[in-house]
DNA sequence: TATTTTTTTTAGATTTGCCTAAATTATAAT
DNA sequence: ATTATAATTTAGGCAAATCTAAAAAAAATA
């Protein structure tokens, strides 16, 4: 089966957020993609006939097998795409999240795996996410943002925000790169901000924001 | 200004039909891009209104600078892939056409002149078609197909349709490509064919469609 | 439990890009 | 110069993907 653009970002959309919920509901859908929930309902109903996902009205929508398919399908290639662009084109993290929305609906399974064996079968994109295989299967990487994380529980950076811009820089900045290993060391009610150790460095002030958009896996 | 994929396509075609005979018609749009008169008469009113050409009912059809800027800019990006597929990806030739005509409708500006730096700043795509720069100029190669080189006239093997498939097996069977040293020894009225020497080897025998799509720039 | 609020769906419109069938204009042939 | 043919445009329609406004259903609250 052949799938528009458009149809294509809404199976994306509903695999991110089931990712988190299970049950996807119609305003979570139009908020994440931009559009106003009747349109949203419109394109449920045009989904649901090429059964790849189960929604009833009012009850929410959910991808079934086939659905998961297709949207591992897409998530490879834009993950591959996002790879190809830092890794030999040499652009930044936070500005090939855009470009790759294009690339990753360009149709052709040939492309995919050549792209694949070009760039030497990576397990992960720029921002930490594992990329899927040409059969689906992920790595589940179980990482939890940088806020979450425990005091006194040291952890390595495996991941950051792949849709927020801006994160480079100020990662650049302070240090903190993809396998950084940190630890919080003290947690400010106040505003949320924490204060961290890396390696033998002082202490840096993290904001809640920015340790939000940061992902770890616990040692 | 932006256009849609169809848009694109309508104006990447109008190039390439004006490149032979400046004033393109409804019929010959229609024919290049499979679809109705009708529905060519429909697009060329609405590009009218976006001032890319010059379009008058039952006159045919011109794109004007603008128009042309834009064509070349959808040229470079189609020819860049073309090159990527077969220099990094290991495509052959006539597999990378459908693939680029997907490709080349990603608009970053940003992607394209990467893609080139990446590549090394080529000069022509795999069947010799010249590469626009960014700000749209292009090697005018002056090539003719082989079948209409003169007898007796020595010529450099300078490029192939880009649009056939099943090419690169038959060339390669032949010995043929591109920088290859032809010459047309005879001529058969019967069927078109032709029989070339190349180099230090016996004479070989081209059926007129092949020799139509081998292109040569004369000595 | 009854009422209010929120969420979701339905109904009806719009734009893009295509179609068919009919009308119109240009070109070629007698 | 008329007539026949070929090319082109107009008119009216359709599907995809969106929208707004109104109706219906579910959830929250009094």
């Amino acid at each position: 089966m052949n799938f528009s653009i458009a149809e294509e970002n809404y199976i994306k959309a509903i695999w991110r957020l089931q990712q988190a919920d299970s049950n996807v509901t119609t305003n979570e859908l139009s908020a994440e993609l931009q559009t106003k929930p009747a349109s949203v309902t419109d394109m449920l109903k045009r989904l649901k006939e090429k059964k790849i996902l189960n929604y009833e009205p009012y009850y929410g929508v959910k991808l079934n097998a086939d659905g998961k398919k297709i949207a591992l399908g897409i998530i490879r290639r834009h993950r591959l795409w996002e790879y190809f662009l830092v890794e030999k084109l040499k652009f930044e993290w936070d500005a090939v999240h855009v470009i790759a929305e294009e690339l990753e609906h360009v149709s052709s399974p040939e492309l995919v795996e050549r792209l694949d064996h070009f760039l030497g079968f990576p397990k992960a994109d720029p921002h930490g996410d594992p990329i899927p295989d040409s059969s689906g299967r992920m790595e589940t990487s179980k990482h939890i943002s940088l806020h979450q994380l425990k005091e006194q529980q040291p952890a390595i950076v495996s991941g950051v925000n792949d849709q927020s811009s801006g994160l480079p820089e100020i990662l650049r900045q302070k240090k903190i790169s993809i396998g950084t290993k940190v630890e919080i060391k003290q947690r400010f009610l106040f505003d949320g901000s924490i204060e961290i150790k890396i390696r033998n460095q002082p202490l840096i002030t993290l904001s809640e924001q920015l340790a939000k958009n940061i992902y770890v896996t616990p040692l």
